[in-house]
DNA sequence: TATGAATGAGCATTCATTCAT
DNA sequence: GATGAATGAATGCTCATTCAT
């Protein structure tokens, strides 16, 4: 029916990131089972053998989406990171830390909606351990793990524990907000949330 | 490739069941994209054709697991629900009553590890609504929501947002539990932050 | 353009064999590499999946076709083998022997010109130790080597070397006769050969 | 996957020629049908669209190795063709031209594994009409066998037989060899066998 | 001369499903 | 109630080839 394709030459780094950000809300909407090369190549109007010129196959687009997103991720939130731990050494204000690592993280999140939901979904399928983006989740929790930790650390008693409270309202809040962003303030409910829990009213 | 397979008439009821189970233990492996008519059938040790005179297909398969698991819920919960409305709404107590609540979802959250496995991983594809169990899981959040705000209600400045926090710390603790159940005690730690939420220390 | 494929049920055992037949030609035809599993369901007017309903994978089958061919030739082969080798016992006639067993391998040869074709082009193929039938051509060179020289061994002065004659000719007689098969009598040839190469004119 | 390449501009005749040698060992591996254009350009060195700049399509490709070879093969084999021909046309000696043949031929092919082994390859796969490689064979074994029935033909009795029995042990003996060069000399059981096909020993 | 981008066609295989038995 | 045969439609991926640079 549709004569043949246009042979389109884009500037590959356009195309590149054209692709990544078509994966991420494919994805996002299917997770990485749900989702097909086909789908993916059409959205990006490519051939399927187009697409896979960039990434090789299926596992390896997902891990270089996930490179990318960690990249990103760094590049913004590293110095941030950097600066809250810092002054929350100086001044010894474990809590006030964690609660700015905590406005952090979720005006991230709340800043690209697209990427948000790709990790949610994918957080879900990648407990099994099959999941190719299994370990990367795991590094990942790992990773946010200590740094509250070691941010509430020298402060507060039960720092294991309030580590736990804080991800698990970020990680539930998120996934509320994910539903209907309008209903809340991702940032300012987790802030509250946070709030309370560490007895900082 | 394995021989013919030896025409088992197993009574219905058990075999039903025993798909269910076994389906509720895959999908919780893989999603609902992720798994197969096939996978499922083999390990009930049935033939492809024979799982699906059961379940018709794979769609309505879902169905029937979430209608099941519906059932088993209701049959446990709504009791204990009922009682603690009752017993909240006379006592005025509606903390108190929010954080049985809670007690009462935690308990049964921990009390069986596929189905809870299961409800997460489709909760993070279900998102879209194009995924078959999409509506049913916006009906279950919606009367999970009403449950804790009218729980609250009559008592907390802030109850919908306090149910937020609430849902956010049964959801994201489930979440780190399902990672490794041994880490911490689900119970006891989703009524230690909401204790800390409610300000009931 | 075809409306939808009539859907045959033929009996299995006919299919199977239907199936072999035909992939033995194919592959008589393109080799192993060459050969397409649609082509083969197309031959056997079967929709692709269909065909590896019985076969599982393209190697598989390649293994069963062999299998089969074993299991035919040993039917046939193995009375004749074990007659030639107690008459060449008895008669101390080792060269009578090897020239009967040429005879017998011959006029099998001749007997299927499908089956012929089919070893030739994939002995060719299957030189690499890559290729899925290589082991199995090894063993049977061994075995085919082993015999002759056990037939010539007692008498012989150079029974390995007279050995390999023997199988040069029937190899390189075969590739002959495949190119044309009524240029000459395969069985007449190969004895007339033997003869010469046995000094038994 | 690997880094962009870097654009090594070689002398042309080098690098057609570096082609030729690598097609020649992995079609031997392989098979025309099993080989691919791709596997050869990264044994090269060289893009994929940088390899088809020299031969434009893949049967061209075929069709340069087997000219190539022809080439070679003429340039060494050709006078020692006169030789043996003039030499064996003064002297009437059929069967010691036909012996002389044979050893040229059986050096040449023990001389060049790489060569021998492509040639193998190929032969099984071309007997099918439709293969690129069919007519060259033709052309090719119809040369082999006038040249041996002309040297033979005006003394040996039966010469076109003969002819077939001595190319016969040439493609047996150079598959067996083939197999494992190291089991026997090419060229001397060739001529072994040569002298028993002839009496001539 | 050589490349990377791109494609259409094809590949083996899997999938959910149907159907006669 | 359960099976094996069979299918159409995918799926991820590879292949030979083209084209602009």
């Amino acid at each position: 029916m549709s004569g043949p394709r246009k042979r389109v030459r884009e500037d590959p780094k356009v195309r590149r990131s054209q692709i990544v950000d078509e994966a991420i809300r494919i994805i996002g909407e299917y997770g990485y089972y749900g989702f097909t090369v086909q789908a993916l190549a059409e959205r990006c109007q490519l051939s399927n053998a187009g697409l896979l010129h960039y990434f090789g196959n299926k596992d390896d687009l997902l891990l270089a989406l996930l490179d990318e997103i960690e990249r990103r991720e760094e590049e913004v939130l590293a110095p941030q990171v950097a600066m809250i731990e810092e002054k929350g050494f100086q001044s010894g204000n474990g809590k006030g830390a964690a609660l700015e690592m905590m406005a952090a993280i979720a005006r991230r999140t709340a800043e690209n909606r697209e990427r948000t939901r790709f990790l949610a979904v994918l957080q879900g399928e990648a407990m099994e351990p099959s999941h190719p983006a299994h370990d990367w989740f795991g590094l990942r929790d790992d990773e946010t793990v200590q740094l509250f930790t070691s941010l509430l650390g020298r402060e507060a008693a039960n720092s294991p524990a309030l580590t736990r409270y804080m991800i698990s309202i970020l990680r539930g809040m998120t996934g509320l907000w994910l539903r209907d962003e309008n209903e809340f303030d991702l940032v300012e409910e987790c802030l509250a949330a946070t709030r309370l829990l560490l007895n900082d009213a």
